[in-house]
DNA sequence: TGTACATCAGTGAACGCGCGTTCACTGATGTAC
DNA sequence: TGTACATCAGTGAACGCGCGTTCACTGATGTAC
């Protein structure tokens, strides 16, 4: 007996008829489809914990002086992704705030530190959004993803206070913004696999300079 | 003797210090970055054929009646996903436009139809952008991916058979259009778990709003 | 200044498991004569 | 109309492997006296 069937939905599989062979093909598809749907919450650290010893140069059990298991790793890195991108858009805001620029430039400013984070960092940045953020939501503490959607409106609330107004609100043009620039990365990374660097940037400016062009004084 | 130790980049790892322990957490993070940034053309298909197999109520070697192998597996629930979206958003155009429809709101039918399968195939979605398409582009056949995208560049291009024009061409809003929405949809299905449908449908009319606001006649 | 001891970073060896894949086989069904 | 045969959908049994994790251990280093 093969113990791996008859688990599925189906409770007495019947064979296809003859020349009906492909059917069992769709089947197939679709079942992917349903597992897939149920797999969305998973740890989905696409690394084994032996493979990241290797990588350091330690015994795999050494792994576990620093986190309790696989899921705490994973937990870690998409933290640890979030609080630096957070970190970085901080600083170039800062630093576009000392040469004197102005809210939107700032925002500009912002926009591109994102995207530099994202090329230099793509393997987090997909753990990042591709890992269960509702399980950051531990007690009294902030989640992680919160920051960085905290940003975004930050910038946009920084225009606001200099004149600009958006049609949609101003959370409403924040995520326009933060959705646009992530699913052109996530483009970018997936489908057209060149990897052109020049292509992701010229984005940041076109999107930001839409935004900015739906606004009024 | 442990054979998993000492692949890394560090030919002879010294142990660090008393009191500094933290420091291999630091290498360990840094080590899994690296390994992520490799692992990004994976197959990444997150279930085992076994899985699915027992989904389906079949042994699974019956799975190689069809496939390949695991890889070619993923490969086809990607091109399926693609061809079905595609079909969804071309009949809402087809609907759209019997009903009368001009072409932005026989744009907004096609944004919506899209983000319905989105909502309806979470799982095949993720697929779909996660699995590395420079693989599709197998000689004399189109890539699926490509597909989408000429629904989106045809949409736009009939709306300025109508009189519109976009300030950025009509391959920059298309792109600005598309990336808007799957970000949403990737922000929607990973960050903030609740999985408010509303939600996503909202920003689909929001965006399309703002796209059109941005051109001209 | 010397030494016994506690601490701490990290390893050795092993476990049971599910995985992807292979090969030989079965048995129902349609087809040729 | 009956029967031998080829085809085809799918299974039985097994393989070697890397995985996550556990437990007992080591040996260098800082500290108390």
């Amino acid at each position: 007996m093969n113990e791996d069937r008859g688990k599925g939905t189906d409770t007495a599989r019947r064979r296809n008829p003859r020349g009906q062979g492909d059917r069992l093909r769709a089947e197939i598809l679709a079942a992917v489809a349903r597992l897939l749907d149920q797999k969305i919450a998973d740890s989905a650290l696409p690394v084994s914990l032996r493979e990241v010893a290797r990588e350091v140069g330690i015994a795999p059990q050494s792994m576990y002086l620093h986190f309790a298991d696989k899921d705490q790793l994973a937990h870690a890195v998409a933290e640890d992704g979030y609080q630096r991108v957070v970190a970085a858009m901080r600083e170039a805001d800062s630093r576009a705030a000392a040469g004197g620029a102005d809210t939107s430039d700032r925002l500009r400013a912002q926009a591109n530190a994102f995207c530099a984070f994202a090329i230099a960092e793509r393997g987090v940045m997909r753990m990042m959004f591709g890992h269960d953020a509702s399980r950051f939501g531990e007690p009294g503490q902030v989640h992680p993803a919160r920051l960085l959607w905290q940003q975004w409106v930050d910038a946009i609330h920084a225009c606001e206070k200099e004149g600009l107004s958006w049609p949609d609100g101003s959370e409403g043009v924040a995520m326009i913004l933060w959705s646009a620039l992530f699913g052109r990365f996530a483009l970018w990374t997936s489908t057209f696999g060149h990897h052109d660097e020049e292509e992701l940037t010229s984005f940041v400016d076109r999107i930001v300079g839409a935004v900015l062009r739906d606004a009024h004084r």
